[in-house]
DNA sequence: GCTCAAAATTTACGCGCGTAAAAATTATCT
DNA sequence: AGATAATTTTTACGCGCGTAAATTTTGAGC
């Protein structure tokens, strides 16, 4: 501080008795000069506070140093959470993440990705609102730009994909709710993406494998509102002719906060105590699982593995400037979280 | 689509049969061309799809169209949902929002006023972290950019702040409290932002113009996990002493949500029946309030509002450069949200 | 058809930086 | 110390665009 005001890189490297070039290359890669060199800049840089222009930096670099991210519905903490955690993990690599999201709107997700491709990303970390999503516009993206599913995937579009084993995960809480009571049924409303789908599926197969009838009770709903959805569905369910068994496996946990919700309105004790009258169960380990009444016993999804998979996944893309053998998929397991409400 | 690759402006010029300085012009403000001329540049938009590059953009024009949209803890769907808000009012206004989260780190918020500096965007609509926020480095940077605050004040920074008005908003659910049962205790945790003080003066200044000993319970706990810090601390309280009195008023929904599971831990009955033992009582409507087993009693804040009012300070402060006269502070009025906890 | 002001377009220059190639410096080894 | 290789620094040019000033075109009124 102190010193007069620098306005670009020339002025910068003059006080620091360089040329401009060298500073550049410092900015690039504090490593790639001298350490002589490098402390005389570092002495400047603390007396006059100056930083390069990233526009015009980002104009001829060969790599802006940002990275996409871009989720479905930030208003769903899974979701910020996920986002939370790849964001840190992109800054300790000294990349520049920068967050959005598609607030369930197909049409925005489209969008984003239009400014990201100006933004000019080295990579894009990409979890797609799914059903709704248009798919031709998304492979064209990834085209252009090296980019990494998660979440929810759609088939051979981007580089990757990193998501939950819901083949694995599902058949787990199935067999410990056949085990530990009533056989559930399985509560879902229209799927927004491939996991919905794939759940219901591996539901309906794990229910086969046991040897009982697979039900299945759709509610309708075409909002990202899951919990609205699953407390107004649940309410029409109880109060109509009941759910066909009295354990309900949800296809997510929002959903289950929603059915929590509405058995407690209709005052039908939720758990697996005897004088219960209903058992719920979900999917993910959302945040918020632990904090319902009863508490919710889930499938949790593998947050952590799954961020740091991604983000390594996309760090070696990058670092192979996009030549990385054929697509993958890896898919986490779920692990059991037994709690009250199942 | 078909046409060659164009590179840049001056080769879409080209072919548009224009002069690059037009072209650029129509870019700036498509209204800014004669009606013929667009005609022929979105013709040749649709036949070419060209895009100029941003950061050259950026580079010499007077303002880049960006807004820099900072919460403290995106993972909060509070903030989550306000984020959504005032992002989709910025692109309807043709701005550029980007969005990001401190992850309830000062340095981390720090960080991101200095990234934004870089990004020199117009105007930056900040919720900062509160308390553990470094001071003179966010008046430091409302000094160089246009920056309204909102949800957290900081005395004198920025051109504007607008918030709740917790002085309105607390006596409202204390009145409403006392009206319809024994008087409430106020379950607070150490505060990270003004507006945890101000709930805790707001109410023992409504208590006392009721004529009731204000009584403060404080739970520890120095995460923005606040279910959590809620459900530990409740189920303290509630397994050694108690609370001092059988109705609680959280001094967010957060903490309710932790207390209301707690209860229900220890088979407490929360709500307003006869044979409940306890009513719990939150603040904020946060969006998962509705969804408590039983629903959540408690203040709304008006998102809405709050989003709507900042975002259009933030444009007026920025068609006025800045200079929009004395710092104004906007406070909304909470509405009472009566469920089924208290 | 003509004049003149208003609007649109073109000319010309510079923004702040990256980077290849040339030049200078430093380090290594005999 | 001297020769050569390795590294660092400098020279020189261009990136893609914004924008002031100069020029041309357009349109209104007579």
């Amino acid at each position: 501080m102190g010193g007069a005001k620098i306005k670009n890189m020339q002025e910068f490297a003059s006080v620091s008795g360089l040329s401009r070039p060298t500073v550049s290359k410092y900015f690039n890669d504090p490593n790639s000069v001298r350490p002589k060199t490098r402390d005389r800049i570092e002495a400047a840089l603390v007396k006059y506070d100056y930083r390069p222009n990233i526009y015009a930096m980002n104009q001829n670099r060969r790599s802006t140093k940002t990275i996409g991210i871009v989720v479905p519905y930030l208003a769903d903490p899974f979701f910020a959470e996920i986002a939370r955690n790849i964001e840190r993990r992109c800054l300790d690599e000294g990349f520049w993440p920068l967050l959005f999201s598609s607030h369930g709107e197909a049409a925005l997700e489209i969008g984003i990705l239009n400014s990201l491709r100006s933004l000019k990303p080295v990579g894009v970390l990409l979890a797609p609102l799914g059903r709704r999503s248009d798919r031709r516009e998304i492979e064209a993206f990834c085209a252009d730009v090296p980019t990494v599913l998660f979440d929810s995937n759609i088939a051979s579009v981007g580089k990757a994909f990193i998501g939950s084993d819901n083949a694995q995960s599902i058949p787990l809480i199935v067999d410990y709710l056949c085990r530990t009571g009533t056989q559930p049924c399985f509560l879902e409303m229209p799927p927004v993406n491939p996991n919905a789908n794939k759940r219901r599926a591996a539901f309906i197969s794990a229910m086969e494998r046991l040897g009982h009838e697979p039900q299945i009770v759709r509610v309708d709903g075409k909002t990202w509102d899951f919990e609205q959805v699953g407390f107004e569905g649940g309410l029409d369910m109880l109060r109509g002719r009941g759910f066909p068994t009295d354990t309900v496996l949800c296809s997510n946990d929002r959903l289950a906060i929603g059915l929590i919700a509405a058995a407690h309105e209709l005052k039908m004790k939720v758990g697996r105590d005897s004088d219960a009258a209903i058992r719920i169960a979900g999917h993910d380990d959302h945040p918020f699982s632990r904090f319902t009444s009863p508490s919710l016993t889930t499938v949790a999804q593998d947050y952590a593995a799954i961020s740091r998979r991604s983000v390594k996944v996309l760090f070696d893309l990058i670092e192979a400037e996009g030549e990385i053998g054929p697509r993958t998929e890896t898919l986490f397991e779920g692990k059991l979280v037994m709690r009250n409400s199942a």
